[in-house]
DNA sequence: AGTCCTGAGGTAAGCGCTTTCCTGAGACCG
DNA sequence: CGGTCTCAGGAAAGCGCTTACCTCAGGACT
């Protein structure tokens, strides 16, 4: 491993002046050292250590982000939006995936504190365990008491720069929807109970229902295309009176579409997030749309913008219904 | 920022003995002592500097990923993998999005080799420029000269550990099951010319044609579904006789299959890479399956195993055609 | 001619941690 | 009771870099 005294060494100049050369600091030098510096490098192969750079300067320049699961579609479009600012601001971005656990996230948040970088990105539902909410706050302030920076995307308990896309607000969306086309009971097959994503969209449809005196009926399970495919395949099983679903996010709806397709039966399902997919199942999905990339983008640009002032800066994100062709009314359900 | 010092000196102890206590040396220590420095940690929330650690230890940790782009369902199912294993064996993973520029990519091995990686996973098509590749391979050299371990997927060309898939048998899969089909003359939609895997995949398609006396066309585009939807387009308006497309990734296909809809034709349509999708869009998409995930974990493997000999490990994963529901003999084609 | 700059380059002090080697105090032995 | 072992703990030497500060010419001044 050529280190920067190999090069020194090699181009007969001190430390000093291979580093300035290499860095391009402002001192002047001479452009005979210099090409003799630039053609050690070369030679060498030399790429200079990071860590002891790090030590060195001491200037954070890495940034960390921690979702639920990268290859989760939802997130791979917000991690999209993080990305393309952190790169357009030259800095390197660690993404850490806490698959919804608690306690892997906190490690996490450690182990990007250890790496001195300048800011962490959490995105995704916080718990509602407030023993775990507690001890991750716990974390997170000892982080920015070392001056680094935290932004949270969709973490209304979380105290500091927040971007906050409407839940509860496309949760109401999507039932007055539902409500509005005739359905008077709707299945809601949400995620886990301990998101607080969950609870949001279930709140915002529960006030729908109430506005229109529907009735809803929740059944948990997973976030994924597998849970919402079981759960619905269950209820049309169950209740052959069933004429609308609404999914807490588009991977779920995406299984009870195919559950339906299963069951040879019609009913009416509306999905959240609007991902890419959602136009091209059949029926197309109708979905509450969240911008995601722009959910990245401005949480990164929170996250590294040095903060204004010193309350906490808040970003509201409205949610759009989409209509496509999975919600008929409800007299009017194919078959 | 609490440093190593700060806690020795808080509990009235050397920073060799605060040092050892921490990180569970084997060096014995007193119950009281033990105690004293875990209690300063606590209170000052002390993180070790992740930097300091690398540099005084010297050895490296963490790992490093390059994809063209981890928002891609692709390279999503690829990184769940590599993920998987890293993470089972301690190891940080750094993902970097080279975003198909070969340019960025040498800047992130360089990166990455700065970073002191114990390993370097590259993912993703190589490019057929060959200043660029020779380009890429000094960098690889250079990081692998400093003890760092390389491993690619999907880049036949590179020297080292490899893992690759099995794209030109794949093709030839896909050909030749459209000509079984009785389609004589096969749309190929493919991407960039400059990708092996595009070259390679069409390889296999010209391979079964051959065979069986059938004919390809090649139309180049973006992989993305876009690309596959606006050639597909194209071709149809073009061509009224078109029986067959054979798309090179699945999300082309996609495309394809949204392009057909929008003219109200019925084709055949066959994808490649089965990601999780295909089995949900209408018709289910007919493709190629290639285990992604596997592909991930297995050069993840290689990366992080030390190398038994020093003759370069291939490793071959094999295609597999999935039956669904968007191919027909070219006479019973709906409609 | 002597003083002062000025500019090019080097010296060395850290950055925060690990780890080797050393110290000093008991425990144990003959 | 002196000598040797053992063992807890500390001193200090780096790890590879950056950078404040110093040195030393050579030229511009008075």
């Amino acid at each position: 491993m050529a280190t920067l005294a190999d090069v020194a060494r090699h181009a007969g100049v001190s430390t000093a002046t291979a580093s300035r050369i290499i860095n391009g600091s402002p001192k002047p030098v001479t452009e005979q050292l210099r090409a003799r510096v630039l053609a050690a490098v070369a030679e060498l192969r030399y790429v200079p250590n990071a860590h002891a750079q790090m030590l060195a300067r001491s200037n954070r320049n890495a940034v960390g982000v921690i979702v639920h699961d990268v290859s989760d579609p939802y997130f791979a479009e917000i991690t999209r939006g993080l990305q393309r600012v952190a790169t357009a601001n030259g800095r390197l971005v660690i993404i850490c995936n806490s698959f919804r656990d608690p306690g892997r996230e906190m490690e996490y948040i450690d182990l990007l504190h250890a790496h001195q970088v300048a800011a962490i990105v959490i995105a995704g539902s916080g718990y509602l365990d407030s023993a775990a909410a507690s001890e991750l706050d716990d974390r997170m302030r000892a982080f920015e008491a070392t001056g680094g920076r935290i932004a949270v995307i969709g973490r209304h308990q979380h105290p500091g720069d927040a971007v906050l896309p409407a839940n509860e607000e496309g949760g109401y969306l999507a039932g007055k929807h539902l409500c509005e086309l005739g359905h008077t009971t709707i299945a809601a097959i949400a995620g886990p109970p301990s998101l607080t994503t969950t609870v949001d969209r279930l709140a915002g449809l529960h006030r729908a229902a109430t506005e229109h005196g529907a009735t809803i009926h929740v059944t948990h399970s997973d976030f994924t295309r597998d849970g919402g495919e079981a759960i619905t395949g269950k209820l049309l099983a169950d209740d052959p009176s069933l004429t609308a679903i609404a999914a807490l996010n588009d991977s779920m709806a995406v299984g009870a579409l195919a559950a339906m397709r299963t069951a040879g039966r019609h009913i009416s399902v509306v999905g959240f997030d609007d991902m890419p997919i959602a136009r091209d199942v059949t029926p197309a999905l109708t979905s509450v749309r969240l911008p995601l990339t722009e959910l990245g983008e401005r949480a990164m640009t929170l996250a590294l913008d040095p903060a204004a002032g010193d309350a906490p800066r808040v970003e509201h994100v409205p949610a759009e219904l989409i209509l496509r062709d999975s919600t008929w009314p409800r007299d009017q359900l194919p078959r």
